[in-house]
DNA sequence: AGGAGATAGATTCCGAGGAATCCTTCCCGG
DNA sequence: CCGGGAAGGATTCCTCGGAATCTATCTCCT
């Protein structure tokens, strides 16, 4: 029988670690959380991206994201444009700043991550990488309902 | 080359959605957060439990941890008993309705994680098993320097 | 024995996210 | 074409965790 519960606290401890971990380097390096460097990257991904966008990645809610991105726009990392289509919405989208930041805090993560996970194997990692994203889409194919 | 970050938002998705999915189902249930949980499985596993051995397993502060344990007192789930040997720490104790909600509580997060994750296959969840269970001792080994 | 530093944990202040509410704009049916 | 509901976000209040500080106790070392 599967005991899944064990495994579930060890993913939360292993991220835990991970995620403050490298969250602190980077602040360290670049003054920047590696939750503003998530948005950052989500900006920078996603074309005419919006705060709902936002949201449907990351899984936080709307208020949440609203506020965060505030702090990205008062840091003079982004900013809010006007949506041509629909009124309601603005357009977020990088300054020169941000993309900066956001060049420059990409190998950091990398590299702390790349460091904290040296003991694992690459066949390992590239069978967690594999599974995580199928599992990730299922998920979020699930919360549709 | 390995790229790592990818990898990484994965989990970290994966990560809040099975934990916001499954404290929300225990909390309905039971009144219970995910984290108080957490906690009480701790008091229960350690024996003569401490504030601090709560501390080292989650990563987070010893500031948040005692006040943490502030609100499992205030519920009644756990008390604080005089430490025999060492007047600063106290130990922690299940009460016998902490042991009931534990009881209670378990084969709901084991149940919800369950049918959350029943696309992945045993033999993918025995492979992130492993591997999450070596980083996490890697990580933690780490982390003592 | 006694003082210096380490340890356990409680407390205080601040920042960030969740839930609820509110406002504006959009969309659609009649 | 207009009125009701839905959608995009912003705002407010509350809770919880982090960082720093503070106190009490313990441990050594001489």
């Amino acid at each position: 029988m599967r005991h899944v519960t064990p495994v579930f606290i060890d993913l939360v401890r292993v991220e835990t670690r991970l995620y403050d971990t490298v969250s602190a380097r980077l602040r360290a390096a670049q003054g920047l959380s590696l939750g503003q460097f998530e948005f950052l990257e989500i900006i920078d991904r996603v074309p005419d991206c919006r705060v709902l966008d936002i949201v449907n990645d990351v899984g936080i809610t709307v208020g949440a994201v609203s506020k965060a991105v505030d702090r990205l726009v008062a840091a003079e990392l982004c900013v809010r444009v006007a949506h041509p289509e629909d009124r309601r919405s603005s357009i977020l989208r990088l300054t020169a700043e941000g993309e900066k930041a956001l060049a420059a805090a990409r190998p950091v993560v990398e590299a702390e991550l790349a460091a904290l996970t040296a003991s694992v194997s690459s066949e390992d990692l590239a069978r967690v990488a594999a599974t995580m994203a199928a599992l990730r889409a299922a998920l979020e194919a699930g919360s549709v309902t």
